[in-house]
RNA sequence: CGGGGCGUGGCUCAAUGGUAGAGCGCUCGCUUGGGGUGCGAGAGACUCCGGGUUCAAUUCCCGGCGCCCCGACCA
């Protein structure tokens, strides 16, 4: 492609609301633009880099025997209400409607169409497995979308879809996914990592994460040398290895005025104590009935360990007068101390009904917390002497001292950017959209289903975020939109563009992708673009190296060039190509 | 949903109660030719929309729309 007549708008400067390095890059490399939040276009360049990430999935789950299908974007209201999904999305999907005012919905996931598709054709055992998947604009009309193709309400993924007969069968294809998932990522050329995920009250048993590491990533991970690594939002911690202290120790309790003070950072402050020595009190409805989770201070406590910790099926945090009917007193100031003697008959509430403590607490001694008292916290509490928890628990989110739940080492933490995610969903929307099939005995059973997904334009801007310099952007090659870029220095002089076009065919018959700067412009110009845009090879041809039959190579990821002798550039281009395993 | 900010040429930004200017980009000419060359000449803006105050509004006020940031929410 000669950039002369290429669609390539470079910028000095990006837009000043571009938020990250990857779209910063991505505006001033001509790859996108903006229309709207959180709505973008691709251009030329970008497209292809999309269009590359997307062969590398698309191969690699042929590998695995699955089978690309197209989808719908529009679906209908119907299918949603089946699942009960048309409100549980709640805002996030977007709605539309027709001229009959017939409801639509743009997809935001696929899990309700595929599986009306697998019903209405698939009926037998014998058609299991079945592994179907797409590429699709997806559209979530998140509350803030930012960091430009990274979080944005339209966005180009891959899901894949996979129905079985047996949960056996399901575990099996589940290790097949998550293999092709790690060639894809490393075929990307990025550093990932898979990590345990929480598969959320959405359902399914088992999912996993797919983590481009990058410090600039939104979401946090928790990594051990022992291999485990998790989601700070999953991550499981190992109770902490027991302290004892006499109790003859223990100060006195006292009750201190702490006017206005709810937060345990107020508090910590005013009474001069470490936030480690402060018990966090928190309210929650479990089913609508009250309970009390208590965390250290500096910890954060975690809704869905705490679900699970209670069986719960539905969690939410207790509205202001509930406090006031349980502790007695605003939250911020409700605490640990004599709680279950706090209730307040007559209120709209029941009684509470469990305390549950986190782990770390059993090392706090002489800590503080509030006194069911508006504006006053008590201090010298301890554990046994002055409260006892229903029961202890892991429920706070995994944070910095926290040791690996299988080898007690303490955790790393790194952050990262999720492009994939693995779900097993058991039977959760067979059930609900009667997807069934006949087993071998007659018996009509539900399938069991899997779901995967690729974010593939987050896949582009996470392999910008993971890869680039003050220059610009340092694309792996195998997802580069060209190989090589093929500088012409002075275009007018005699002899350079014929040479540039020899060398251009040469790149071509040897199997290369090639973005040739014919421009007139300047050399500055030109080898600006080409670190901008970040092509991993350069070719420059010039009068400087041509008197010699020489042209000049250099790798976009390294400082030193070298010369290549003209005539030997069939030989030095084939071995370049064994090198990238072409 | 709460708080804050912004809306002026393609991009980055100035300015002003009397309808606008710079840098970059673009066009033309000359110049230059290995890291965004220099000079000159141009094209390009109903100053987001609507209303109000005013002799006069891009500027002040109100409303709307759009965008951004922080937080909450959501997975």
């Amino acid at each position: 492609m000669k950039l002369s007549n290429y669609f390539l708008p470079t910028l000095r400067e990006a837009p000043a609301d571009a938020d990250n390095i990857s779209v910063k890059l991505m505006f001033r490399a001509g790859m996108i633009r903006k229309l709207a939040s959180g709505i973008y276009e691709w251009l030329p360049l970008g497209l292809r880099v999309l269009k590359k990430v997307e062969n590398i999935v698309r191969e690699e789950l042929d590998k695995i025997n699955g089978q690309e299908v197209w989808l719908p974007v529009i679906q209908p209201k119907e299918l949603w209400m089946e699942t009960g999904r048309w409100q549980i999305y709640g805002k996030e999907l977007l709605r539309i409607q027709d001229r009959k005012d017939s409801e639509f919905c743009f997809a935001p996931t696929a899990e309700e169409v595929i599986t009306n598709m697998v019903r209405r054709d698939v009926s037998s055992y014998r058609q299991l497995p079945i592994l179907l998947y797409q590429f699709g604009e997806k559209f979530r009309d998140e509350i803030r979308p930012r960091f430009g193709v990274m979080r944005a309400r339209e966005f180009y993924m891959k899901d894949a879809y996979s129905f079985h007969a047996t949960e056996a069968d399901s575990d099996v294809w589940y290790q097949k996914l998550y293999g092709a998932y790690e060639s894809i990522f490393t075929r990307c050329g990025l550093k990932y990592k898979p990590v345990e995920a929480d598969s959320g009250p959405i359902g399914g048993n088992q999912s996993h994460e797919f983590m481009v590491i990058a410090d600039t990533g939104e979401a946090e991970i928790a990594l051990c040398e022992c291999g485990y690594a998790a989601n700070t939002e999953k991550a499981e911690t190992a109770e902490p290895p027991a302290r004892t202290v006499d109790p003859s120790k223990f100060a006195p309790l006292k009750d201190v005025a702490t006017p206005g003070m709810y937060t345990v950072e107020d508090v910590s402050r005013f009474l001069k104590l470490n936030k480690k020595q402060a018990i966090k009190t928190l309210f929650f409805l479990a089913d609508g009935e009250p309970v009390m989770a208590l965390v250290r201070g500096d910890h954060e406590l975690n809704e869905n360990k705490l679900r699970r910790v209670l069986s719960a099926a539905e969690l939410e945090k207790a509205p202001q007068h509930i406090y006031e009917a349980v502790a007695g007193c605003p939250a911020g100031f409700a605490g640990p101390v004599d709680i279950k003697n706090k209730y307040v008959p007559g209120r709209d509430t029941k009684p509470l009904k469990t305390v549950i403590a986190d782990y770390a607490l059993k090392g706090v001694f002489n800590g503080f917390s509030g006194a069911n008292k508006n504006d006053t916290h008590t201090v010298g509490i301890n554990l046994g002497r002055d409260y006892t928890p229903d029961a202890f628990a892991d429920i706070h989110a995994a944070a910095e001292g926290d040791l690996c739940p299988r080898c007690k080492k303490p955790f790393i933490f790194k952050r990262g950017i999720e492009v994939g995610q693995t779900f097993k969903l058991g039977t959760k929307y067979s059930k609900s959209l009667k997807c069934e099939f006949l087993d071998e005995r007659q018996q009509s059973v539900p399938m069991v289903m899997g779901c995967y997904g690729i974010g593939v334009s987050r896949t582009v801007a996470a392999a910008i975020e993971q890869s680039n310099d003050e220059w610009g952007i340092i694309w792996p090659a195998s997802i580069a939109p060209f190989e090589f870029s093929l500088v012409s220095i002075e275009t007018e002089a005699s002899g350079i563009l014929s040479q540039s076009q020899a060398v251009y065919d040469q790149l071509h018959a040897s199997g290369f992708s090639v973005l040739w700067d014919d421009r007139d412009e300047r050399p500055g110009v030109k080898f600006k673009d080409a670190d901008l845009i970040g092509l991993p090879f350069r070719i420059v041809v010039s009068a400087k190296t041509l008197k010699d039959g020489e042209c000049e190579f250099k790798r976009r990821a390294e400082k030193t060039a070298f010369r290549w002798k003209l005539a030997e550039l069939p030989v030095k281009l084939a071995e370049l190509k064994t090198a990238l395993g072409k």
